[in-house]
RNA sequence: GCCGAUGUGGCGAAAUUGGUAGACGCACCAGACUCAAAAUCUGGCGUGGCUCACCCCACGUGCCGGUUCGACUCCGGCCAUCGGCACCA
């Protein structure tokens, strides 16, 4: 029996208890059905869950019954991010055990999940940062090593102080970190990098596969990847024989007026290049750069700076000698690390051409072309360029570049913006990475067999100036893998976004012991269906991600090109018109709204509103709303549940007017919930219908006299239905009180009829000119000579019509008829 | 500077293919029920005008222009907001 009124709060733990035991959303590898991976970006276990979390998981859990009531065998797993910095700091300030710490979170936020009545299959729970996972996570950089992939190499690379690390490129975001938005300063180190550069193009050319994915995150990674094509060109240095100086460019057509010749602060031969007069003064440029933040150094406010180093190259063009500057608007790491200087054609050239009074050559010329100004369009006509004057620009370039390569000093290059991803962390919490120094055979991958290397427990949290791994007195000293003698260990560990480079793969075989994954099954649940997620991963983690794919493709370990098919970014959760967050106190509490109006009416609320990809403002108001909805829903079926009948059954021609509408809003009702959600999952749509045809079945109800309990019984649970993939715990209940044995998350999809799936009669719309004069109820599938004549003897038309003559008429079936007159 | 997205009532928004702009909800207003309140139910709710009690007219989807019988939707040009990239040669 229902009660009377809705009690979320007895009605979820009952069913939550329920499903704890019968864990009825087991996936089977072996079902016939075809598969369907939705799929949640995993979280990071922090504590509690906030909103965000709610959403993007209510999003996937929607989608993922939808698609098992199509007749999907669905895959919907969760796991945790769960090595990272916060859990080391918990350590360093209150003494806590990162793993416990981790731990501990991971079961709170679990439960809390659970609650929300997500239809996961907990029995592949995935944790990054315990053994059986780590494990994997390092022997997939071993095959990685032993493919090439990984390598150590000593550059200048971004460090934070606050966290004690060097982070990727991908997380210095405007000169900060990342995580703590301190300054980010740059360090020359020894470190481990993933040679994600060797996927540059095909990371960028297969974007045009993901078709699910959106523009905005495409364009991001296509920005990120930086493709640009030029040449690269050589310069003689005058005064040292043997030595060249090769720059990269995208506009070869202007080599004809380069007038001098920049090299970066840290470019590798300038000490050989300085003269012995000019050394003082370049030694100090080189140190005053050195002391620079990033923010300040690639600020393009700032005013050019730089000083000749006294010597100078010859240009192949023309055979003009051009004098060699040391200037930090030259980037080390981008190109060569030297750039031709062509003043006339390039705002930053001329900017600094001006100041250091550097003479100037007009190559190109074209219709905006201004005497003295910096003319940098990329159309135009070559002149004081010898042979090539009078050629096209673009033309030009691909013209000189070849007669570079021809004469030996040039050829045609593509340069990429991307760098390699830089994965060692000076940090204790992650994945050890499983390498061994050994004096005699260098560099050497812990055995297979050794694997998991781990974490060790005897570690000091309180030490500054050095990770914490460091303290273990009995983790680093070790024997070399190949010649067994003594060895010590990398004591670096992994950047978290490895782990969560290749977690997905993991849950099609989570709890393998002997493999990172088997084969088959990775081939068979991959690549994802569906990805959701924020769109703060849109470069790094979905970059990675796409990388590791690649890479273990390569490494023969599974068969497919990208991991993820579909992707949606949802929005952000806002309330009073800004992001939810401690610091602004502008948080809700999961808890507090389970406790209040239960998870069903968080469900519906989040999934209510905004479309998935908006940003979703939160407000009281809207959870009531909601929630007295799920009340009004509720007392329907609570109120006829003696009424309600399992094998209704009725003849649709026989039926009344009155009847047969609520039919059909049955099957409107079904197609439209159908569509919505297979059209890019418009919930917030879903639920209007809902309401809409919660509000028909209410109307029908009014006269007590005149209900066919037959129709009704369809009409609700029908709704029930479609209803249950949003609230899940409700719809539970009333089907179990309904006497029904099943569960109604186990029922296939309704289905409609095309046919019925329409109302009886349309209104017409009756214009005049584009202007509407009238509308009339009439019958639906009329022949368009029928509209015709209905929609010319309607009182209002005639009287535009009367004295006028009629050029044409346009019918719109089911829809409106427009009159042309004169 | 380059690239991407967005722009519709007081607010969140809706509108397969060009065809009733504002579905559905929030807020608000009025009525019913009640001693009263909450809850619930019913109705109203873009702007302006009128010879106005519910009839009618004009205007209205960021701005300007175009295509069309007809434009939130298509085309051209702007503006604003958000996001990404950027001394990248």
């Amino acid at each position: 029996m229902l009660e009377k009124e809705y009690y979320p709060q007895q009605i979820e733990k009952k069913w939550f208890d329920i499903w704890e035991k019968t864990k009825p959303y087991k996936v089977d590898d072996n079902s016939p059905k075809p598969k369907y991976y939705a799929l949640s970006m995993f979280p990071y276990p922090s504590g509690k869950l906030h909103m965000g979390h709610v959403r993007n998981y209510t999003i996937t859990d929607v989608v993922a019954r939808f698609k098992k009531a199509q007749g999907f065998n669905v895959l919907h797993p969760m796991g945790w991010d769960s090595f990272g910095l916060p859990a080391e700091n918990a350590a360093i300030q209150h003494g806590a055990d990162p793993e416990t710490w981790t731990l501990d979170n991971i079961a709170y936020m679990k439960k809390q999940l659970k609650m929300l009545g997500l239809s996961v299959d907990w029995d592949r729970e995935v944790t990054t940062c315990l053994p059986d996972y780590y494990k994997w996570t390092q022997w997939l950089f071993v095959q990685l090593f032993k493919k090439g992939l990984a390598y150590k190499k000593t550059a200048p690379v971004n460090w934070c102080e606050k966290c004690h690390t060097v982070l990727a490129n991908e997380q210095v975001i405007d000169g900060k970190c990342w995580r703590c938005d301190s300054e980010v300063t740059k360090k020359n180190l020894s470190q481990w990098f993933l040679k994600i550069t060797d996927y540059s193009e095909e990371l960028l050319k297969d974007l045009d596969l993901l078709t699910g994915w959106g523009d905005n995150v495409k364009t991001m990674q296509s920005n990120w990847i930086g493709k640009s094509n030029g040449a690269i060109l050589k310069f003689k240095v005058k005064e040292i024989e043997g030595l060249e100086i090769p720059v990269f460019t995208t506009r070869p057509d202007t080599a004809y007026g380069i007038t001098y010749l920049v090299v970066a602060p840290e470019y590798k031969d300038i000490e050989k290049l300085t003269t012995p007069e000019n050394k003082e003064k370049v030694e100090e440029y080189r140190e005053n750069a050195k002391k620079l933040s990033e923010i300040e150094r690639l600020s393009t406010e700032r005013i050019k700076t730089g000083v000749p180093l006294g010597t100078h190259i010859i240009n192949p063009f023309t055979g003009r000698v051009c004098p060699i500057w040391v200037a930090d608007y030259a980037l080390v790491d981008y190109g060569t690390g030297a750039v031709m200087a062509v003043p006339y054609h390039d705002d930053r050239d001329f900017d600094f051409a001006r100041k250091y009074n550097l003479p100037m050559v007009q190559v190109i010329t074209g219709e905006n072309f201004k005497e003295g100004e910096c003319f940098t369009d990329k159309q135009g006509t070559l002149v004081n360029s010898g042979k090539f004057d009078g050629m096209q620009a673009d033309k030009a370039r691909d013209a000189i570049t070849k007669f570079a390569e021809e004469n030996g000093f040039g050829s045609f290059k593509t340069q990429y913006r991307l760098r390699d991803w830089l994965i060692s962390r000076q940090r204790y919490w992650g994945a050890p990475i499983p390498v061994v120094y050994c004096p005699k055979c260098g560099t050497v991958p812990v055995n297979e067999k050794d694997l998991p290397v781990m974490l060790p427990k005897d570690v000091d949290f309180s030490v500054q100036g050095k990770s914490p791994i460091e303290t273990s007195p009995t983790f680093k000293e070790t024997t070399c893998p190949i010649c067994g003698e003594k060895a010590t260990r990398e004591t670096d560990t992994m950047d978290t976004f490895v782990c969560s480079s290749w977690y997905y793969m993991r849950y099609s075989d989570a709890k393998n012991s002997e493999k990172c994954f088997d084969k088959d099954l990775v081939n068979k649940w991959l690549p994802v269906d569906q990805y959701i997620g924020g769109i703060e991963h849109a470069i790094l983690h979905l970059l990675y991600s796409r990388f590791f794919t690649k890479a273990l493709r390569d490494c023969g370990l599974l068969s497919f090109d990208e991991p993820f098919k579909n992707l949606l970014t949802q929005g952000m959760v806002l309330k009073d018109g800004s992001k939810m967050s401690k610091s602004k106190g502008n948080t809700v509490d999961p808890d507090d709204i389970y406790r209040n109006y239960g998870a069903d009416t968080a469900r519906l609320f989040i999934l209510s509103d905004s479309p998935p990809a908006r940003d979703f403002d939160w407000t009281d108001a809207g959870v009531e709303g909601c929630y007295k909805f799920i009340c009004r829903v509720y007392r329907l079926y609570s109120k006829y549940q003696n009424q309600i009948k399992k094998d209704y059954e009725f003849d649709f021609s026989s039926l009344s007017k009155k009847d047969s509408d609520l039919v059909r809003q049955t099957h409107i009702a079904i197609k439209k919930i159908t569509n919505d959600i297979e059209n890019e999952f418009q919930f917030n749509t879903v639920i209007s219908r809902y309401r809409e045809f919660t509000n028909s079945i209410y109307d029908y109800t009014k006269d007590e006299n005149s209900i066919n309990y037959d129709v009704l019984s369809f009409a609700l649970l029908t709704l029930l239905k479609l209803i249950s993939p949003v609230c899940v715990f409700m719809s539970e209940e009333i089907y179990s009180s309904l006497g029904f044995s099943d569960s109604i998350h186990d029922l296939p999809w309704c289905s409609y009829d095309n046919d019925l799936a329409k109302t009886a009669n349309i209104t017409l719309i009756v214009q005049v000119n584009g202007k509407i004069k009238d509308k009339l109820e009439v019958e639906s599938d009329l022949s368009n000579e029928e509209l015709e004549e209905l929609a010319k003897k309607a009182p209002k038309t005639s009287e535009f019509i009367m004295d006028k003559t009629i050029v044409k008429t346009i019918v719109v079936p089911n829809k409106l008829v427009n009159i042309v007159v004169k």
